[in-house]
DNA sequence: GCCAACGTTGGC
DNA sequence: GCCAACGTTGGC
């Protein structure tokens, strides 16, 4: 089994919860993931030290805004059990889980955000597949080869 | 605010 | 197991 870091993206509303929160604070859960794939590469792909895109959606300037890392290995996400969290899952019980998080570790907010503008003008070379500008992909945590790490953050010089 | 695309739920 | 209805995501 390869012990090698894996990269990620991960999508989080700046109004909700920006890199410049993430700075302040240095280190956090990252709950509320409801999605089955998203919670899988949570759960069973994610290991401490991997590098992770931090990614704003819903925003101006939709892009790359900063780089974490993966801080924790997955745990159960405590919004599942409280009935007052907007997260709550009646179905999910602390014998039974049904959602994983891994809390996320700031590294350095980029000079120069990469937009979805220009992470489109490289889609032939990231790859139709790639589940960020994939049509109506909406997966809010999705891996990242390292090419395409590479390459993304070869654009945060280029503006 | 609109709405396309997608995932989930639940009736049958 | 099918699929219509519904809710959510997220760019624009």
């Amino acid at each position: 089994m390869s012990t090698r870091k894996r990269y990620w993206l991960m999508k989080s509303e700046p109004e909700d919860f920006s890199i410049d929160d993430l700075a302040r604070v240095g280190t956090e859960p990252w709950t509320g993931v409801r999605n089955y794939q998203a919670r899988n590469f949570m759960r069973d792909g994610m290991r401490v030290g991997d590098e992770v895109l931090f990614y704003h959606s819903n925003t101006d300037v939709p892009g790359i805004y900063g780089i974490a890392e993966v801080a924790s290995t997955a745990y159960p996400d405590p919004s599942q059990f409280k009935k007052s969290s907007k997260y709550f899952d009646e179905k999910a019980t602390e014998e039974t889980p049904r959602w994983f998080l891994v809390d996320v570790g700031y590294v350095r907010t980029l000079a120069h955000p990469i937009s979805l503008a220009q992470i489109r003008e490289h889609s032939t070379d990231l790859g139709e597949e790639f589940a960020l500008i994939r049509k109506g992909a909406r997966l809010s945590v999705l891996p990242v080869t390292s090419a395409q790490w590479k390459l993304l953050l070869s654009l945060e010089k280029k503006r």
